[in-house]
DNA sequence: GCTTTGCTGTAACGCTGTTCTATAACAGTA
DNA sequence: TACTGTTATAGAACAGCGTTACAGCAAAGC
């Protein structure tokens, strides 16, 4: 993260920079493997601190607090999201977009625990923080690079891609988050996945209904 | 709830099994107001029966736990999602469906605190049971019956109501989950709703995309 | 040598859900 | 009236949580 010396600082200080910033990688890889294997729920910081190996002070002294672990799981999870989404190389633009969705879909499946953290608050106290929330907003971003050039391509009518992409996230987010809390079973999960895809797709095409 | 009488009960029984329903009500009601008034976080047992004018041990005779106590808001939640959603007797079916969808909406912008606690898992340790999980598929059936009519009136594509009402609920709740998080601004949260559900609803129209 | 600074472990505080224990209230009975 | 058995309650206690105050330890500067 912030892995460069500030200017005037000494060998010594930056050193230490260094082993700060390995501490922290180290508890952050803790906190996300503690996430990932036993759920939210088992994500304390006596827990965090006995797996690795230290006292809850030095959780305290690196995050601040247990907002502050949260907070860069969150970031985590929004960045495999980013990952994911922008993982799609498909050269036509309707199918790269698809592509997307499946990719949005895949990745919330295959980390139930960062999804839960992201918008289900799972972590109770916590809020993200306005540049967290800003920092989330990547992988929408690339949804609408995707849209603007559907819409370059005339798949799409010309419309604010932003909008248009902010309507697709919620489209796909309602479905995979309903399938990930377990409601009206997982059986046809991915056909309701793709078939809310499709409606929401076709009424931004052109000669469609705009 | 349980308020008949078994058979071969006192009048003593029965009279006690009043007092009991009544302080269940009365229970609820504190935790009811617990919830709406001071958020999900505000519900601990403790303060539900200090609110009360009881101990806690009440509170566990009665619902077991604190579980016991979430699933009856949890219930009760979607009771007022069901309720809502039937108040709509629009005669036409598409504008019935449509206003379907305003109803949820509304429903779970007045009532937050529960929506949190029905798809947002508020309350830490909660998990509905499965009667109350069938329990709260009611508003789904309400929603399918109204694509039904939309079918029968030939509006809708022949096909499967259930599908098409859970599609239907995927879109609405992603668009609402998202609103009520407070992600991507609120600004337009309206119109983009709107938006979503003109489009899923479009593609099952008759004629459509199907 | 000593002091000062940065960091850490321990123990504690106030809170949570839950359970244990002692006590009070009541119907039935001699 | 006095006793018994059931039921229900209040209060204290327990384990766990996030957090913080405090004491101690290592290294840098003089």
């Amino acid at each position: 993260m912030d892995s460069e010396p500030a200017p005037g600082s000494t060998p010594y200080d930056t050193a230490r920079a260094h082993g700060r910033a390995a501490r922290r990688t180290a508890a952050l890889d803790t906190a996300s493997e503690l996430l990932e294997r036993h759920g939210p729920g088992a994500l304390t910081m006596r827990r965090i601190a006995t797996e690795l190996g230290c006292s809850t002070t030095v959780l305290y002294t690196i995050f601040g607090g247990k907002s502050g672990i949260a907070e860069q799981l969150w970031l985590e999870g929004f960045d495999r999201l980013d990952r994911a989404v922008r993982s799609v190389h498909e050269p036509d633009p309707l199918a790269r977009l698809t592509g997307m969705g499946q990719a949005y879909r895949a990745n919330a499946l295959s980390n139930r625990a960062y999804y839960a953290v992201m918008f289900q608050r799972a972590i109770p106290g916590f809020e993200p923080s306005a540049q967290a929330y800003a920092a989330s907003l990547r992988p929408l971003h690339a949804l609408a690079g995707a849209v603007e050039e559907c819409i370059g391509a005339g798949v799409f009518a010309p419309a604010d891609p932003m909008h248009i992409a902010r309507v697709l996230w919620a489209a796909s987010h309602g479905a995979v988050s309903l399938e990930i809390v377990g409601y009206e079973g997982a059986i046809d999960a991915e056909e309701r996945y793709e078939c809310l895809m499709r409606a929401a797709a076709a009424w931004f095409m052109a000669g469609g209904g705009g």
